[in-house]
DNA sequence: CGGGTATTTGCAGGTTTTTGCGATAATAAT
DNA sequence: ATTATTATCGCAAAAACCTGCAAATACCCG
């Protein structure tokens, strides 16, 4: 591989996931190290990225990330992480839209192996970043306010398939009523998302507990995991864990 | 071999693979790599290909997607606002992906009604900040590379529809050649979309014109319009224009 | 046709670039 | 404080490059 080539790779994954590791880069052009650190060392020279002890990060990264006005970030970003111990290589996994779900796609393990369906485009995006990933877009009509799919045509799809883990926001749980929402094409969507995996994993932060809204969308017995940003032990989760439900 | 001869090879090779090694060279056309320098650099002093220690590389070659780092922006955003005159209200639309694509839907008048159909999800999460726009997002398999959808799903939904325009980037144009494109899935993608609609308007920079790659997509007489950053009344597009093409 | 000119090509040589390795220093982690 | 990881430096071999030159070829024009 050409010089060259190698730089420009080094920058496509800095431009894509804002940091960049000098073991990965090893691993992933087969050159030695130091060769990887002079690579890093001219594009740092040529001011195109910012080198630290242990690979370089993007220039932009800081204030692209720091105006950021995701609500509750770092309440989901834990969300996120406890998520990822339900996804193993070789898996088939169905997701929604959100930005929990993204926030936590923005951290997979680099060479996870597996095969994700989704409703949002954005979650599609930031899964292509990830070389061994498959991704299946489901189309339909797009919704401006949830920036997902939805309809009868995402519905027809969702039927079609059969995944091990669905990974789904909600708007509202609570330990009798179990997940209700408001809108009544988003809830069509969700339970169908229900009936198409083995298991589910109901992603929300503690605010959206106890909470009943309108419309009903399955009851807790239809949901195997629970993740919230509290301690699994937190005294607001017993109800929960008492109806068969695993926290993380 | 004629030196000539050998400009068109390494040219093809360069379109075709985005690259080309000084060694490989050698051994394919059988002179020295003086040669073979000495031919990199005429073709890099007509500002034909990017010439790199061991070899050279395409000069369109910029396969990132960040926005910061697009290639020829100014010249496609020329080419998005040509592009605006043709849509009106209430007109139903077909969209393939692109940065080309996605600076002109930055560009569409605030308050345009119109429904689009798209096979990029960048485009559809654009196209649903214009209140009065619907959008319809083609799903299927995700291709990682050119950030669209694609494959049989693909093609199954948009056999499916029929709209008034058209807008796509493409690969390559010829006067005699027509359209053609390197990959085949896109290619059968791009042919679906022509025939689903009354009116296709080609998006292309001027350095793609007069290229012919390996696949055939469509014939000039396919397509309706063609916009490049040039003026309408330029040399290089007349063998177009007189193919019946509107060049805008 | 023939002599002069220009172009093309390969080669010899010396120069630069690139890369990996070992030894050592700096930095993070425990 | 000790250990492990990561950086840095100098070096040497290989590869790629450039320059000038000369032979071969093609071209031009009287």
């Amino acid at each position: 591989m050409l010089k060259k080539e190698r730089h420009d790779f080094v920058m496509r994954q800095i431009n894509l996931h804002n940091r960049v590791l000098t073991s990965d880069l090893v691993q992933l052009l087969n050159v030695s190290e130091d060769t990887i650190r002079r690579d890093l060392q001219e594009l740092s020279d040529d001011n195109l990225l910012y080198k630290v002890h242990g690979g370089a990060l993007s220039k932009s990264y800081h204030s692209s990330f720091d105006d950021s006005t995701v609500y509750a970030k770092d309440a989901k970003i834990g969300i996120a992480k406890k998520a990822l111990s339900l996804i193993k290589d070789g898996m088939f996994i169905l997701t929604g839209g959100g930005t929990t779900i993204i926030e936590m796609v923005k951290q997979l393990p680099e060479n996870l192996q597996a095969t994700f369906f989704t409703i949002s485009p954005l979650v599609a995006v930031e899964l292509a970043k990830y070389p061994k990933i498959e991704v299946i877009l489901i189309g339909g009509l797009f919704s401006k306010n949830s920036q997902i799919t939805y309809g009868g045509q995402v519905i027809n799809q969702l039927s079609e398939i059969n995944v091990d883990l669905c990974l789904m926001g909600v708007s509202a749980v609570h330990p009798t009523d179990g997940l209700t929402d408001t809108d009544w094409e988003i809830n069509q969507l969700k339970k169908t998302m229900l009936s198409s995996s083995k298991k589910t994993a109901v992603l929300c932060i503690s605010e959206k507990l106890n909470i009943t809204l309108r419309l009903k969308v399955a009851a807790l017995g239809q949901i195997s995991y629970l993740i919230t940003e509290l301690e699994p032990n937190d005294e607001s989760l017993k109800p929960y864990q008492a109806k068969g439900l695993q926290i993380l």
